[in-house]
Parts: structure tokens; C-alpha cells; sequence
DNA sequence: TACAGCTTGTACCGAATGGTACAACTGCAT
DNA sequence: ATGCAGTTGTACCATTCGGTACAAGCTGTA
């Protein structure tokens, strides 16, 4: 008894869950379709390709979520000071909200890792370069900036580890709070 | 025509190859004899229960090394600063020749995670402890010692991640770099 | 040489995997 | 009401999964 309800990009955020809660080796079909709600059929109609393609459309709107939310505005902003605390308020809500973990990282390791390859690194280059080129912007030299930029990100992704592993959420916001204050001493 | 040539530990050494190459849950039993050139017999000779067995195996024998290698000297030195290049240096070239993957830091997703949760946090305190004591003997408050603890060791995790997704060691090397100078700054 | 006790390859098991096929149902426009 | 394109549940497929059983081989001791 089939019911018509479905957008795409609700599959994509149902998917998103099973993904962070469960890793993507571990959500098989059977578990997807269960957890997500969602039929085999509606999957494969959705997502012809299958498991990848399924890990791609979710990997996508994560990619999506930052460049609007954070990417852009690191980009355009003209305070740089501003700028900074902007990102950190956004990021620690989003990983907060969405159980302390990141797609992107995830997909460093596993089965899928050469799979995704490109997209990963042209997220945390994205990252990493936006931040770096408003660090520049606000007076830094760009050996500088790209560092301390580099050491945000490795330290927002190091701080999900960590607040995983310690099961405290109060763990990650402290990494974050911290990553802020650094970045701001940093603008003199 | 089975033959007499293994260790144990040879095992254990072979496996964390195989998990920190494909990840725990898309190393499947086939894979891993092929590729650790184990079979199946010794396999479940060696790890009576299993694949979980041998997850545990791999997490024993990095969890001994880093309390050699790094915690006890962490716990045991009276120089702060010369510790922490001691530290920083056994961890670069760790994981360096370790495929910039931090077991535990994949156990904290996917299937396993709740078995290993304990051996897994574990792992963390007892590194930023460590750290944190030192950092605290080397003249910090103790709040300001466990804060530059966590942080260091989130940056290392966080490093490894970049790494990875850069596909460039030298990423690594210079986040090792400078979690060292900026733990140094801290000890005035 | 013969024995005993570890190792080890191989064949096999039931269950679960990712994926396909397709019929049955839906909502919408006419 | 009817037709149709878009959805969806179900049954099914070959393959692979983790795990077991066990005979055959090895090594050390005597």
C-alpha cells in the first residue's frame, strides 16, 4: 500500500541521520529503510545508484548547508571580527544539532574514501581558504592566515572526536568558544 | 598446507594494517586474510571471538605503545618544555608511519562504537590528563593546563583528518609543528 | 621414529548484503 | 470516470558476510 509523501530532500535529511548516527558502511539497506522510513523502492527511485549515490546527495547538501552558511559570508564579510564569531556560533550549532559529526570527515576513512575524495578536499579547501583569506583581510600575512585557518578547522574537526569519545557536548563548545578567542587575538 | 610462522603480535601488527587501510567495518573477514595473509583458521585461532576480538587485539596494542611511547613520559618527566617536544615528536612520526590514521579516533563512528566506548575515552583522558598534569608542573593553572591539553590533542586529531583529505603529509608535519610551539609558548 | 599438541587451509553454514523487477497504488489533469 | 506519470511495497536475485568444524600439517620432545 504505497503512499505518495515524499520530496527528495527529505530522503536526503532522513539519510543525513542514519549516516552520522550509524556510519555509511554500517546503514545497510534493510537498516535505511527502516530508520529513514523510507521504502527500497522510493531509495532506488530516488537514488538509481544505489548506496553511493545515496552518500552523495547527502554528502552534497551538507556541502551546500556550509557554502551558504558559512562559506559565503567568511567570503563577503568586511568585519573581520564579526566575521569569525559569525562562523563559530554557525558551526557550533550545526554539529551540536546534529549529533557532533561531521559527513566530510568521515569519509576520510572507510570503503568509500577514494569515492569521495574530491569532494572532501574541495570542502575543507573551501574552508579553510575562506577563512584564511579574511584572517588576510584582517592583517595577517597570508602564511599566517592560511595557518591559523588551518589550525581552526583542525581543531573545530579534533574537537568532534574528542566530544564523541568523552560522550559531553559541553566538550565540543569549549573547543569552539576557545577557537574564537584565538582567532580573535589573532586581529589584534 | 598449513605452515608455523606466526606471533601473535605479528597478527595484531598485521591487522591494524588492514583496519587503519580500509576502516573496521569494510574489512571483511576475505579481505582481511588476503591482505594480512592470515587465514581463516588462525584468525579465529588467535581471536577466538572474532572480528570484534581482533578489533580489541589492535586497540590493546596501541593503547600499550602511546602509554609507553607517550603518556609515561609525559607523567614521568621533570623538563616540561623538552617533554613536549618529546611528545610531539613520537606522535608525528607515529602516525606518519601509521597512514595518518588514529584508530581510535575511527572507533568514536560506525558500528562498534559503543563496544569500545570505554577503551576509546580512555585513550583521550588519559592523553590530555597526562598533558594537562605536565602542562600544570610547568607553571599553568590547572584549568588553563587541561584546556591546552584538550586542545592540543584535538588539533593533532583534527590534523590527522586534513591530512588525509589534503593527501599531503606535510599538512601533518606543520600542524605537529606548531601544536608544539604553541604548547612551548604557554610554559613562558 | 613416534607421539602430542599447537597451527592452519578448506569446505561449509545460515543470515544478511546491495541491487533489480515489477505490480499495485497514488494524485492530478482532463 | 479515466488515463497517466510518478511513487512505493514486496518478492526475489546472486553474492558475500561472519562464523564453525575439522582434517591435515607442523614443531618440539623424547
Amino acid at each position: 500500500m504505497p503512499r505518495t509523501l515524499l520530496e527528495r530532500s527529505d530522503a536526503v535529511r532522513a539519510l543525513a541521520g542514519v549516516f552520522r548516527r550509524r556510519g555509511f558502511e554500517s546503514s545497510s539497506l534493510s537498516v535505511i529503510q527502516q530508520e529513514a522510513g523510507i521504502g527500497r523502492g522510493s531509495l532506488y527511485h530516488f537514488f538509481p545508484d544505489g548506496k553511493t549515490d545515496m552518500a552523495r546527495a547527502v554528502l552534497d547538501q551538507v556541502s551546500d548547508w556550509f557554502e551558504d552558511a558559512v562559506f559565503a559570508p567568511l567570503r563577503s564579510a568586511t568585519d573581520a571580527a564579526e566575521a569569525v564569531s559569525a562562523m563559530t556560533r554557525a558551526v557550533a550549532d550545526y554539529f551540536v544539532s546534529r549529533e557532533n559529526v561531521c559527513l566530510f570527515a568521515a569519509m576520510t576513512l572507510g570503503e568509500e574514501k577514494e569515492t569521495f575524495a574530491g569532494e572532501v578536499k574541495a570542502y575543507f579547501v573551501d574552508w579553510v581558504d575562506a577563512l584564511a583569506a579574511l584572517l588576510q583581510r584582517g592583517g595577517l600575512t597570508p602564511g599566517d592566515a592560511h595557518e591559523n585557518a588551518l589550525d581552526a578547522v583542525a581543531m573545530i574537526q579534533g574537537g568532534l572526536i574528542i566530544t564523541r569519545a568523552y560522550g559531553d557536548e559541553s566538550t565540543f563548545l569549549g573547543v569552539m568558544e576557545r577557537v574564537e578567542r584565538r582567532l580573535l587575538a589573532q586581529l589584534c
